[in-house]
DNA sequence: TAGATTGTTAATCGATTAACAATC
DNA sequence: TAGATTGTTAATCGATTAACAATC
């Protein structure tokens, strides 16, 4: 389990890392006239518990104001800087297809400092396809390209057959933080970060509880 | 936290539930002679503790044979069961959008049982425009689709802004289950199951690793 | 039998949350 | 001041894992 040391000299586990973005995400649903918010407001937006808002957020050494709550303008930019997105990033995209290509079309990136900085493919067939402002590359250009436009993450959106190569290519590359599309548990050495996006277990998860709700309810 | 009850009378912990399909992906991984499999092989695969196996797979009523290990097509069957596969489900999809497009094309679908029986759209101008097998229809088919061809499962791509107002309709049509790739914590009632998939989310939370592990090092 | 591996217990570890003193 | 809300402690709760008897 990766430990990593906070600016206080404690430590954020993984959980609480995972619920910033959604704080984050949750202080844009406020009224923009709102200046204040209190950690059981947001944690009503979140859906999480007001302790937990507290607790998590005690971490980033915030400093909300007892008896009135946290700048939410104050809060945000906390919560930016604590999750590294006042630098930019680029990302490496493997994978043209279908969801490659709509997630390079996808705007979000943009608005939290990401660049696709290339797209590439292994099928000659997509090379040189275009795709938002940028063209497919063929897969080989991946180290040159992670080498010389910086970039420092890689996201795999592969057919699951490929994605252990690809993986294995990016490590190679020097890159450290993957995101994977791709349906398969990739083997990566120490200090490599995977985080795992399955539509097909997402699924799974919800049919699970519609089946033993069923279950349960005959 | 929901609580679910197992076929032993036992409890199914959300994260054992989240295990299970990777356990069942990773099995497609071994050599497809290989008839029996350890938990201590599985875990390799999966990633995790081979005790967190033996006792995640004890959940479903499973057995192992000491000494030999895990029978793979009698394991995968039982996980299959276990997250209720053996069943089909019809799945609406909202929003017709790239990444619409992308998850109704996404051929992993079909492979767990999984049918999109709709696309909706609230944009007129998607209206009418083929995706695969189906034509985009108005959101306002919304309900009577769900219950015409037995819908389960929503799954939402649309912008941000729109994601409350469609899983409102989702829950007054009946859905119970719905997977959100809209960057929104979205508000539902009670007994409603919400997933979200947010890859502004999980790009953060690299970020945060990224930068932290800058900051260690400086 | 000897070796291997499960199923399960008990110990550990970590995460959540109630509660409340501090304080705006 | 009185009311509100934080920051933090301590208690609870739950999840992970080491260890090992059971047993193939």
């Amino acid at each position: 389990m990766p430990i990593i040391f906070d600016m206080v000299g404690g430590i954020i586990s993984d959980a609480t890392v995972a619920r910033l973005p959604v704080y984050l995400r949750s202080l844009a649903d406020l009224p923009a006239a709102q200046e204040t918010c209190s950690s059981d407001q947001l944690a009503g937006i979140a859906g999480v518990n007001s302790a937990q808002v507290r607790k998590d957020l005690s971490h980033l050494g915030s400093h909300g104001t007892r008896g009135v709550g946290y700048n939410v303008a104050e809060l945000k930019a906390q919560l930016r800087k604590a999750l590294g997105l006042n630098k930019g990033y680029s990302v490496v995209l493997i994978g043209a297809g279908n969801l490659g290509t709509a997630l390079a079309n996808y705007g979000g990136f943009h608005d939290w400092g990401f660049e696709v900085a290339a797209v590439l493919d292994s099928d000659r067939k997509k090379v040189g396809r275009a795709v938002g402002p940028l063209k497919v590359e063929e897969l080989s250009a991946l180290e040159s390209a992670v080498r010389s436009r910086g970039i420092s993450i890689g996201v795999i959106a592969t057919p699951t057959e490929a994605a252990q190569d690809v993986a294995d290519r990016l490590t190679r590359a020097g890159i450290r933080s993957i995101l994977n599309f791709a349906p398969a548990v990739l083997q990566v050495p120490e200090g490599v970060e995977v985080r795992r996006v399955d539509l097909s277990t997402e699924l799974q998860i919800l049919t699970y509880h519609i089946s033993s709700k069923a279950d349960a309810s005959s």
